[in-house]
DNA sequence: CACTTGACCTGTCCGC
DNA sequence: TGCGGACAGGTCAAGT
């Protein structure tokens, strides 16, 4: 699922709720989900929430962090009290578990479950088991191998079209919307936006890096920006699996440009948008507008 | 070295 | 209705 607008939604839900709580149990239901021993955080203050690229991390007063990474199908949903009552008191019907549905936790995707101070429950559910989480010193968290080889945040002020210019000198020969999918360019960036980003910049995904001008490199930059932002802006993209730390579904898909929208008329032309594959990814387009 | 293809998993959807 | 294959927001390792 999660690329940087989903990981960000979900940051910003879940700061407004557990910092100042302590986690007081860890429940671990697919022991692969969790590196580290949980004890080192148990009852510790949670100092803050933050993000890096795709990565989710909960910082606590000690010299600890917990690090998620949601890869393609993890969810992180805070539950509270009074809800969690609730399901607990229907989870099971006719003595067979109820199938997959928000609001129904944990459910046959539930790998970790976290017990705050407050009794409100975070779940970390996975269906495809790629997600991890990671109990880590603060101190190494510069040097774990996923965060040390990322590129610069796209959305952070320091973020410049020069900057991007010279990170894309790194992958000439490589097709645009391979280049900014991969981290060590900019981080964040995933399938769905790098679709959007190459249609608002108007280039081809295919193109090379080599054949880009510089006026296309503005264009891509700003196509970067803005679909990251509307990603945020509109909660988030749920093709399937991703939900806000609420459970809620992101709604960015209504409003995208291509991903997802093979078949259809292109927005600005009318050209019926193309669905190609790129190095594995599928990759849907407009042959008119992007060249 | 740079780029592409599998592997990691589970679930759903589509065609025969 | 069943079965096989393709596909899904990501990242690694291995292969060419």
């Amino acid at each position: 699922m999660p690329e940087l607008p989903e990981v960000e939604t979900i940051k910003r839900g879940l700061e407004k709720k557990i910092i100042g709580q302590k986690i007081t149990s860890v429940e671990i239901l697919n022991p692969k989900s969790f590196q580290g021993i949980e004890k080192l955080i148990l009852n510790t203050k949670i100092k803050k929430v933050f993000r890096r690229a795709k990565v989710l991390g909960i910082e606590f007063e000690n010299e600890y962090d917990l690090i998620f990474h949601l890869k393609m199908s993890g969810q992180v949903i805070l539950v509270g009290d009074s809800k969690v009552k609730e399901n607990n008191s229907d989870r099971f019907v006719g003595g067979h578990p109820t199938k997959d549905m928000l609001g129904q936790l944990p459910n046959r995707s539930t790998r970790i479950v976290f017990t705050l101070s407050d009794n409100s429950k975070l779940y970390f559910n996975d269906q495809r088991k790629f997600g991890w989480v990671k109990l880590i010193e603060k101190s190494k968290l510069q040097e774990n191998s996923l965060i040390k080889s990322l590129g610069p945040e796209p959305l952070e002020k320091e973020f410049t079209k020069e900057i991007l210019k010279n990170q894309l000198q790194k992958k000439k020969n490589t097709a645009v919307k391979v280049a900014i999918l991969d981290q060590t360019v900019i981080s964040g960036v995933g399938n769905i936006y790098a679709c959007e980003a190459c249609f608002l910049a108007k280039i081809e995904p295919n193109r090379k890096v080599s054949s880009l001008t510089d006026k296309d490199i503005e264009n891509l930059f700003y196509g970067i920006i803005r679909s990251l932002e509307d990603g945020i802006k509109y909660g988030g993209s749920t093709k399937t699996h991703f939900v806000n730390a609420d459970g809620k579904k992101g709604l960015f898909l209504d409003y995208a440009n291509v991903y997802s929208r093979e078949g259809q008329p292109c927005k600005v032309c009318k050209t019926i948008l193309i669905k190609t594959k790129l190095n594995g990814r599928g990759t849907v387009f407009c042959t008119t507008c992007q060249i």
